[in-house]
DNA sequence: AACGTAAATGTTATATTATAACATAACCAT
DNA sequence: ATGGTTATGTTATAATATAACATTTACGTT
């Protein structure tokens, strides 16, 4: 389902990120948010919040859900992690200084959610909220169906 | 917020509608159905499955969450509502013959969440896909900001 | 009409997802 | 150290959605 190398690296490498990002924002990269979001990169696809609690309490007892929302708040606002409403789900953002209009494949199959930016999308979609005298505060593109891996395609 | 000129009228052209095509289709447009659909369109904006529930409680005693849940589910499937997932929310399809890839603009201030149609959105997506070899089944397209309305453009 | 079946709805209970409200603790600038 | 701000702890509950099984309804077949 994930073909980074070394998947420990890649955690390692999301939390570091993360933090760069942080203190180049004065924002607080407490204890509580880089262990959420160290479960998000672990789970490597979308986790459910509920999930990430289930995880934490069995290192932390006392950890409750306004907790882990707080944290999950915190960290879809500074880009570090997405919502993926029709899941209801969390995944980790790949690309989190890049990221612009991106877009999510989602396989109902394995469960993948390929982050994925695209011009085209990104141009198509401005101009169409331009005509619409429509200003953009977010934009929610999710794309559900079935994977090149799960259909067998080379 | 909505522009129809009758707002009744509008209503009954769109359970009209949804009574021809399920019709058309062999598809059973029950009571419930139809006062569910009737309710969304009444909204003529996004309506939460739960206000639904009360307003039909009112007229209705003993319609529990899972029938409105079930038709609900029912006109999803057949097209003649959608899921806003960012909302939580339904709202009737105003073309639910025509419709393909559509999108919607929801507004953060009004709540208004207008439906429309791009093929330059559509043909982007579909090209996105397609270099993924990604077989699409659903595609979630919701843009929120502030509509012109709300911002006072003319 | 009576029967059999499948689809729809009723009903009870519960699962899942998310937030309100207030108390305490940690952090940070002065 | 003091006071203000931000983060977390804590308790309770709100909001959203489904499982499981019973009953009713629709409808074609006999
Ligand atoms: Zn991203
Ligand atoms: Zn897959
Ligand atoms: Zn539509
Ligand atoms: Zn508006």
């Amino acid at each position: 389902m994930h073909n980074c190398t070394t998947h420990s690296d890649c955690i390692a490498e999301a939390l570091q990120r993360a933090e760069d990002i942080c203190d180049a924002r004065g924002l607080r990269f407490t204890d509580v948010r880089r262990k959420v979001l160290e479960l998000v990169w672990q789970s490597h696809g979308p986790i459910k919040a509920y999930d990430i609690l289930d995880q934490l309490d069995q290192r932390i007892a006392s950890i409750k859900p306004p907790t882990v929302y707080r944290a999950l708040d915190f960290l879809t606002e500074n880009g570090l992690v997405h919502k993926i409403n029709s899941l209801n789900a969390f995944v980790g953002c790949g690309h989190p200084l890049k990221h612009r209009e991106c877009y999510f494949l989602i396989c109902s199959d394995c469960g993948e959610a390929k982050e994925c930016c695209n011009l085209d999308i990104v141009d198509a979609v401005a101009k169409t909220s331009w005509r619409n005298q429509f200003e953009i505060k977010n934009v929610t593109l999710e794309i559900t169906g079935e994977c090149s891996d799960c259909r067998g395609v080379h």
